[in-house]
RNA sequence: GUGGUUGUAGCUCAGCUGGUUAGAGCAUCGGUUUGUGGUACCGAGGGUCGCCGGUUCGAACCCGGUCUUCCACCCCA
């Protein structure tokens, strides 16, 4: 008995259709980061789990898919751990390649191995698939596309300013009016946890911090109170939780709560500079918006951080990124800094869909089909086809002899636009009978008419 | 990882409180029409009702497990 055929949980084909519309938003993201001068490079699918194992925390950790050894991994375990069921120890013995979870990790990776051949800065691009052990739900998969740019080498402002640029210019592009681009500033958020003397408690804080316009002021409070932090360090940060305004109110209003914090004020210091770079420069249709609850959950950002939303649309965030000051550090490379982008292709498809933003696809598939009358005419018919070719016409022959019937039927189906009947009297003659399938007008022609008709239909 | 939800023909779904050979539309294939498609008519093929086990005289329907779908939480693009 066949097995009924499946795929994995979170993964998906594509139609031709559907990979025509996600080609049209890689080459539209690809046009941007090529205008803001970045250069393309790959990694492998997989990597050496010492590479990613520990880079995203032990949540992370869990969600990284990991490759079997092949041959007879478990010889190699140790009893012990086996009859332990230590998975995590077992793994580590049993495994020792993982799928890439995201490319930032693997692009640290690359920039120290390949230091020498680098002149920094260094901008690059990748778009490439990524994967997580993770439970699909709306916009969330176990594979899913990511194209990241990013910088490495360069502690200029300037570079998050060309970043927020570079987003509004492919979402604009992309034919969205409202982006929202959240700014934020991991520095400010340390600088408010040192405020409410709560530094160490900084990612449980931020965390619970992000959640703000999901939960509601009353579900952060519950939240920053189940997780050890005062009732009155709370106090300290209430406005927080009103903050209102333009971007320039906002970041006064920050200038004034961080003010005994050196490094609040750093932040709030960056975050100007972006902010009033940019509103001088002016975007095309992208709103910049200070966000402080704006966290994201990567650890490693130690200045700006950056989301995209859609007005509108429940896919969660559509692009991430930030500044992260040591993250080649963990291959043994200091004082490299990196800021990068990412934008999340398979949000982007849904949110596009959402809006029905897609352009007019042009699906490629043939403009004539030749009906098939024998192995005879055929000859006549492949004969004719090669010149179409030739002028750049795509065209083709039914493959067999079909009944005339199934081969207009086939025609009809592809959608494509002309059938051409060459048989006995059409040959006898040199001509063709041409068949437009939206009117059903027939017409006989030579070869170069033919040539004409189809090049400028 | 936690909680809920879904699963019947290739697709979309019916199937009454468990009762003989499980249905429809679309799709496929064939015919009405052996040089003419999109609308018609006739016919055919296709399902061990997600999988395993249990209850029952009897299970697509009830119970347990497992996988899958979708959603929420955690976390994240």
């Amino acid at each position: 008995m066949a097995v009924k055929p499946s795929i994995p949980k979170g993964t998906r084909d594509f139609s031709p259709t559907q990979v025509a519309q996600r080609n049209y938003i890689f080459n539209t993201i690809k046009t941007s980061f090529e205008l803001f001068g970045f250069q393309p490079i790959e990694t492998p699918a997989f990597e050496n789990s010492s590479t990613l194992m520990g880079k995203y925390g032990e949540e992370g950790d869990r969600l990284i898919f990991k490759i079997l050894n092949s041959g007879d991994y478990l010889s190699k375990v140790s009893d012990i751990d086996l009859s332990k069921k230590d998975s995590k120890k077992v793994t580590s013995q049993i495994s020792e390649k993982a799928l890439r979870y995201d490319l930032t990790v693997p692009f640290a990776r690359y920039v120290v191995q390949h230091q020498n051949d680098i002149t920094f800065p260094f901008k690059r691009y990748q778009m490439q698939p990524v994967w997580r052990a993770d439970r699909p739900q709306k916009g969330r998969f176990r594979e899913f596309y990511q194209c990241d740019a990013d910088v490495v080498g360069s502690t200029s402002l300037w570079q998050e300013v060309s970043f927020v640029q570079l987003y509004d210019d492919a979402f604009s592009k992309l034919k969205f009016t409202n982006t929202v681009i959240k700014l934020n500033n991991r520095k400010i958020l340390s600088g408010l946890a040192e405020i409410i003397g709560a530094k160490d408690k900084l990612i449980d804080f931020t965390v619970a911090l992000d959640k703000l316009d999901k939960i509601g002021i009353e579900g952060v409070t519950k939240e920053m109170l189940s997780k050890g932090i005062s009732e009155e360090a709370l106090k300290k940060v209430q406005p927080l939780f009103h903050f209102t305004g333009t971007n320039q109110d906002k970041l006064s209003e920050l200038r004034t709560m961080l003010a005994t914090s050196e490094e609040g004020i750093k932040g709030v210091e960056e975050l100007q500079f972006v902010v009033d770079a940019l509103e001088e420069i002016g975007l095309q249709s992208a709103i910049l918006k200070i966000d402080v609850t704006l966290a994201r959950g990567l650890n490693y950002y130690t200045g700006a951080i950056f989301e995209v939303e859609i007005p509108g649309v429940k896919v969660g965030s559509v692009g991430g990124g930030g500044r992260y000051d040591d993250l080649t550090e963990i291959f043994g490379l200091k004082n490299i800094s990196g800021v990068g982008i990412s934008f999340g292709l398979d949000r982007i498809y849904l949110a596009l869909e959402e809006l029905h933003l897609f352009e007019a696809v042009v699906l490629s598939k043939p403009k004539a089909l030749f009906i098939n009358f024998g192995d005879k005419e055929a000859m006549y018919a492949v004969k004719a086809i090669k010149v179409l070719r030739q002028n750049k016409i795509q065209s083709e022959l039914y493959p067999d002899a079909a009944k005339m019937k199934k081969q207009m039927m086939y025609a009809d189906k592809r959608n494509i636009p002309f059938v051409i009947l060459a048989g006995s009297s059409e040959i006898a003659k040199e001509e063709f009978t041409l068949k437009n399938m939206q009117s059903g007008n027939q017409q006989n022609c030579s070869q170069k008419e033919l040539i004409e008709i189809l090049k400028n239909a």
